[in-house]
DNA sequence: TCAATAACAGTAATAGTTACTGTTTAGAAA
DNA sequence: TTTCTAAACAGTAACTATTACTGTTATTGA
């Protein structure tokens, strides 16, 4: 009785993100959508955004909010899935990475960031 | 005559920054230095935040809004500083790097994102 | 010292996202 | 098939992060 119902924006949403490569954000979509769907809401947009990223269906691309960080060297962090907390990791900066990615894509490379995600050491000790 | 002028709140934003180690965000770093600096407000900190990531004294961590992808296989992306258009890369996932990661850290480490950033084969060309 | 203007505090405005309210509709049960 | 209930909807208000604006303060070169 109680479940996930189908629905027809949901599709929408769903296969318009799996025929692109554009990475698009809500508000994209929606300007997309909109033309062929006028009904279409933004809020519905977002909420199958979420409703698919959480079970798993497609990925979520983002820090919720800027940070700062005053060591300017190149160097991976780790940020909390639980409590949002950022990290610097101790891992070497792999600069030979940026040449492989123009290589692959002819795209003008000036570096790369690397973000681990996962739990912290303090959000697993008080689980 | 026209330049750069000292501010010592510019001076404390940026100390703040060096010493600590948690990337705060510009609200942390507001109420962080609220109660000792009653006059400070939040504009220049975000000002201050600003100036200094432009001259490269600090460096600015995140996407300025969420993307989505309906791949959700691990991949790296490439972030065009000019238009702001995301692309996929093709190149291997390095999954012996969130070993690595835990190893230096002892964060329980799930995966983790690459992002390169610099001007895309589009943006070359208008230049 | 003093005038020009960078930087300020305070606040209004904007953009991205989420929450709320009443309506529609999928789908299980009668 | 018809009916009923709650999932999903559209539309909109609210909220949060950030930027822009306005009048004031204060750095700095003359």
């Amino acid at each position: 009785m109680n479940g996930k119902r189908y629905s027809r924006q949901r599709e929408l949403i769903f296969e318009t993100l799996k025929h692109t490569k554009e990475h698009p954000t809500a508000e994209m979509l929606y300007q997309w959508l909109k033309p062929e769907n006028p009904s279409l809401s933004l809020g519905t947009v977002y909420r199958n955004l979420n409703l698919l990223a959480d079970e798993g269906s497609i990925t979520r691309m983002a820090f919720p909010v800027e940070r700062y960080d005053a060591n300017t060297a190149a160097h991976p962090h780790f940020c909390c899935q639980v409590c949002g907390s950022v990290y610097d990791l101790e891992l070497p900066y792999d600069a030979g990475l940026d040449e492989q990615a123009l290589l692959a894509s002819g795209h003008d490379v000036t570096g790369h960031e690397v973000i681990f995600h996962g739990t912290c050491v303090k959000c697993k000790r008080l689980h």
